[in-house]
Order: structure tokens, then C-alpha cells, then sequence
RNA sequence: UCCCCGAUAGCUCAAUGGUAGAGCGAGCGGCUGUUAACCGCUAGGUUCUAGGUUCGAGUCCUAGUCGGGGAGCCA
């Protein structure tokens, strides 16, 4: 007999067939007329299928009537048109088999409501229900679109390394990468010996794959990285993660415009995947989750992203009339509240700020001929912020050598870096997209833990 | 890391310093196709932990643990 996915039952065209269905019991039903209803999900679509189960089957009093949330069954039976209102097919039952009961009394997954924070304790089991069910649907489908985004453009697809070295970019507090023994650390001099370790020097897991991006896409000209990043901040928030997906994409001969335009095209083909191929899950987020989501999705794709340098945008602050917690002026770095001001009250559409000033940004980023600002961008989302930051990267020698010092670093560790300056120099820009951002701003989730599987945090690596 | 708030039945939540309750879930019974089904009955508790105040603490105090909201850092 012919084996389907709870989808493929749902659909009209399956009515006649005759088939198997496995999954896990969703709830259970009990009619007037001694037979049962078995919510049967897979995962394999948001919906479940409706199973009917009647008394005449051998097991009905032994087994199905003891069936309860959580237990997983095999279905034979054929696919009919239902007569009730509800869903367009069902599954009428010659054989149900069960594969594993969940005991009631202790499965702590019900068919009412439960607070994300006690999902998050039961990590292992949450995935079976509505909501990270659609999460982990909406995640495959945009990991799946930066790949197909890119891929149609001729982007390669480089494998950036997750142990590195180089301890760079001050992007953030970095985890250290050792087979020392903790408990008796090998000194020289005083200090750790790390030519004893593994690596012979200190070792971390990466915060970017952008250094060893731009090596690719100066050597092949437009290329992406697509992995996990690891900071180790102590930050304790709903928008943070100590393990987080990264997009990076890369591209030689893109001015920081190239850039925006690449920004806004690829944000905006996510957008329209999950709301093209994720439909029912989008609508339980927009009726459960947050009303808002449809709104704010539609309004994204159909409006151009606004272009405004930072200079303008602090003038605009300046002028507005709104008391901040922060003060604004010239040189200061923008705070949330400035954002979600810009964004949406000011604006009301997704904008992207560039042309920052030259002391809040890396000594990567490009100098301007104002020799007070550089070639960078932020693309702001109004409700969450900064969903992409990149730059024009610094392709002159002496001025990247010259912006190293000012940073504190020290050129000769960056020589390889230094090197792409050195021998045929191009232009080239790229930019970084935070995969469980992106997926806050698309579900409507209100917690970074709950569109990653298994969230890291501070003091949380369980499961 | 800083500020604020919280922790009571499997889950979601009540309970003026004075006998710990409800809804849902579960079990049993009822109900002629149900849609988070419905109706009745039953079982279900170390009130986060450790101290303290009090005749008496779920409630007040101290410390800790865990969680949430906001901020900083950032993606």
C-alpha cells in the first residue's frame, strides 16, 4: 500500500486513494456514535488529518480509545472526501497500529495553550508542537531561499572555517578552542604556553567568515558564506544568541550601492518564499503568534527600501522634537530607540542608513573622501531593527594599513588581508544577515530562543 | 553585566498573615459525524531552595537558583 505524508492526505486530489499514514496523535475525538477522530501531524505541512476510527476495528476498546496527545500510529484506511466542514478529506480507518503510547500523566505536551518559557525547558518535545513545527518549516524555506537567492546569481557557495586564529574584528567576546587540560595548564614565563596546545597558539571559534570571504570573492569574484557564528557576550536578551546562522555574501567590484541594491532584492525574495510557499503557516503566526506579521510583510515587499545617510538621519533626530533617553548629535552611535524612531514613526518603511562615522565602525570599512564617515550600512526593519549591517570594503593599501593602527591592530598579523590590497586590488562590498533575526521579523516570534532548534545562551547549553 | 518583575496541581492561573482553589489535561461514566467537541463524577500539591519574623507564612524579611521584560553589546 502506497505510503503518504499527511500533506499529500489533505489534498483533494488523494480523495479514493487508498494508503498509509504515520505520524503522531494530535488529540482524540470521541463521537456520539462509538468511534473515534484522530488528529493525525507528520510535520510534514502545518495541518493534521482527520482520522476516522470506528469501533468495528479489532483494537478499537483495547487500543484506539486509549490513544492520547503525543502517541505515534500507522494508518491503513482510504482517503474520502469529508462530509464535515473543517477540511476538505479524511482518512477512514481499516487498520490503526500503534507504535508508541505517551503516557498522559506525565507527557507534558497538551492540546491548550503553553508558555514559550516552558517549551523551552522541554526543547526535545516542543518541536511537536504548532508553533515550532511552522518555525522549523518558515526556517528550512529561508534557508533554502538564500541558497536558491544566490545560486541563481552565480554566487559561489564557500565553506568559511569555524576555528580561526586570527583574533579580529573586536566583533565581540570570542569562545577559546583548546585541548590544554584546564585543571594544569602548561606555563611559560608566567603565562599560558600555547605552543603546547593543539593549534600552537590561541585558538577561537569564528565570529565572521568575512576576512575569508573576501579572499573567494577576490579571487572569484561574487561569493556567500551560510553557518554558525559564535560570540561569547554575556548578553541576556530576546535578540541574542551565543551560537547564531549567519548569511555573508561577498561580491568584488560592488560599490556600497551595488551593495544595498543586492541587500533589498535578496531580504525581500525571502520574504516573498515563506509568504508564497509557507502559507498556512504564516496565517497561524498572523491568528496566534502576532497579528501584525501579514501587515508588516506585505508592506516590505511592496515598498522601496529609503537611502538615508547618517548625517541625515541624526539632523532628522535633531529636528524631531522627541525627547531620547540617549541624546543625539553628530558622531554618536544610533540607539534602539533612534532606530524604531526613524523606521517607524519617521519613515514607516524599511530604510537603510549608510555613510556612519569613521570612529563606530571596523577598520575594514571603506573611508570616504570626507575622511569623517565610511561605506557602511544598516538595514533597518521597522518592529526589529537592524536586520543586515555590510560595507564598501577599504581597498586602498596604505589607507587600510593606516585605519588597522587607529583600530589598535597590529598590520603584520593581517598580511594575508593585506595582501588582496597588495596584488590586484579591487572594489568590493558585502554584507551580513542574521538568519534567527530575519526569522523574528518574519514569524512574529518575540524570543531569539524560540527560532533557533537549540538555543545557546548564557549558562544554557542543554539538549 | 545593569534596572525592574515573577516562581502555587501535568499545563494556565486564583487565594486580606488564619482549612491551598478553578479552568484545561488525565481516569471513569454519559452523549446518533466530532472540529481547542460537549455534560457529570473522580484522582491530582515538598506553594522554587535555604534561613528568619510570627501563636500561625503560599502571603512578610534575607540570601540563593531559575525564568521573564527593558537596557548595553550586536547579528
Amino acid at each position: 500500500m502506497e505510503r503518504i505524508t499527511v500533506a499529500q492526505a489533505r489534498r483533494e486530489e488523494s480523495v479514493g486513494k487508498d494508503a498509509v499514514i504515520s505520524g503522531w496523535v494530535r488529540t482524540r475525538r470521541d463521537s456520539k456514535g462509538g468511534f473515534s477522530f484522530l488528529e493525525l501531524n507528520d510535520g510534514s505541512c502545518f495541518g493534521n488529518v482527520q482520522v476516522l476510527a470506528e469501533a468495528s476495528l479489532a483494537n478499537y476498546e483495547s487500543e484506539i480509545k486509549k490513544l492520547t496527545t503525543g502517541c505515534s500510529v500507522r494508518v491503513e484506511g482510504s482517503v474520502l472526501k469529508s462530509p464535515a466542514k473543517g477540511q476538505a478529506t479524511e482518512v477512514k480507518a481499516t487498520k490503526v497500529d500503534v507504535y508508541g503510547y505517551a503516557d498522559a500523566d506525565s507527557y507534558p505536551i497538551q492540546k491548550k495553550g503553553a508558555t514559550m518559557e516552558f517549551l523551552r525547558t522541554i526543547a526535545h518535545l516542543r518541536p511537536r508542537t504548532n508553533t515550532f513545527g511552522a518555525v522549523a518549516r518558515v526556517r528550512n524555506q529561508v534557508s533554502r531561499s538564500i541558497h536558491d537567492f544566490f545560486q541563481e546569481q552565480g554566487f559561489l557557495y564557500i565553506h568559511t572555517p569555524i576555528i580561526t586564529a586570527s583574533d579580529c574584528e573586536g566583533a565581540g567576546e570570542m569562545f577559546k578552542v583548546t585541548t590544554l587540560d584546564l585543571n594544569n595548564v602548561p606555563t611559560a614565563e608566567g603565562k599560558v604556553d600555547y605552543a603546547a596546545d593543539f593549534f600552537q597558539k590561541p585558538a577561537y571559534l569564528t565570529v565572521s567568515g568575512q576576512l575569508q570571504g573576501e579572499i573567494y570573492a577576490c579571487a572569484l569574484g561574487r561569493i556567500y558564506t551560510f553557518g554558525p557564528t559564535f560570540r561569547a557576550e554575556n548578553s541576556n536578551t530576546s535578540r541574542h544568541l551565543a551560537e547564531f546562522w549567519m548569511v555573508e555574501p561577498e561580491m568584488a567590484f560592488f560599490d556600497l550601492y551595488d551593495n544595498m541594491t543586492l541587500a533589498e532584492a535578496f531580504i525581500k525574495r525571502i520574504v516573498s518564499d515563506v509568504l508564497n510557499k509557507c502559507d498556512e503557516d504564516v496565517k497561524f503566526f498572523a491568528e496566534r503568534i502576532d497579528k501584525e506579521v501579514p501587515a508588516r510583510l506585505d508592506g516590505f515587499l511592496k515598498s522601496e527600501f529609503l537611502r538615508v545617510p547618517y548625517t541625515e538621519a541624526i539632523s532628522i533626530l535633531e529636528k524631531s522634537g522627541q525627547s531620547f533617553e540617549y541624546p543625539v548629535k553628530w558622531g554618536i552611535d544610533l540607539q534602539s530607540e533612534h532606530e524604531r524612531f526613524l523606521t517607524e514613526k519617521h519613515f514607516g518603511k524599511p530604510t537603510i542608513l549608510y555613510d556612519y562615522p569613521r570612529t563606530l565602525k571596523p577598520f575594514y570599512m571603506r573611508v570616504n573622501d570626507d575622511g569623517k564617515t565610511v561605506r557602511a550600512m544598516d538595514v533597518l526593519a521597522p518592529g526589529v531593527g537592524e536586520i543586515i549591517g555590510g560595507s564598501q570594503r577599504e581597498e586602498r593599501y596604505d589607507v587600510l594599513v593606516d585605519r588597522m593602527k587607529e583600530c589598535g591592530l597590529d598590520p603584520e598579523t593581517y598580511q594575508f588581508y593585506l595582501d588582496l590590497r597588495k596584488y590586484g586590488t579591487v572594489p568590493h562590498a558585502g554584507f551580513g544577515l542574521g538568519l534567527e533575526r530575519t526569522l523574528l521579523f518574519i514569524t512574529g516570534m518575540g524570543n531569539i530562543r524560540d527560532v533557533i532548534p537549540f538555543p545557546r545562551t548564557p549558562g544554557n547549553a542543554e539538549f
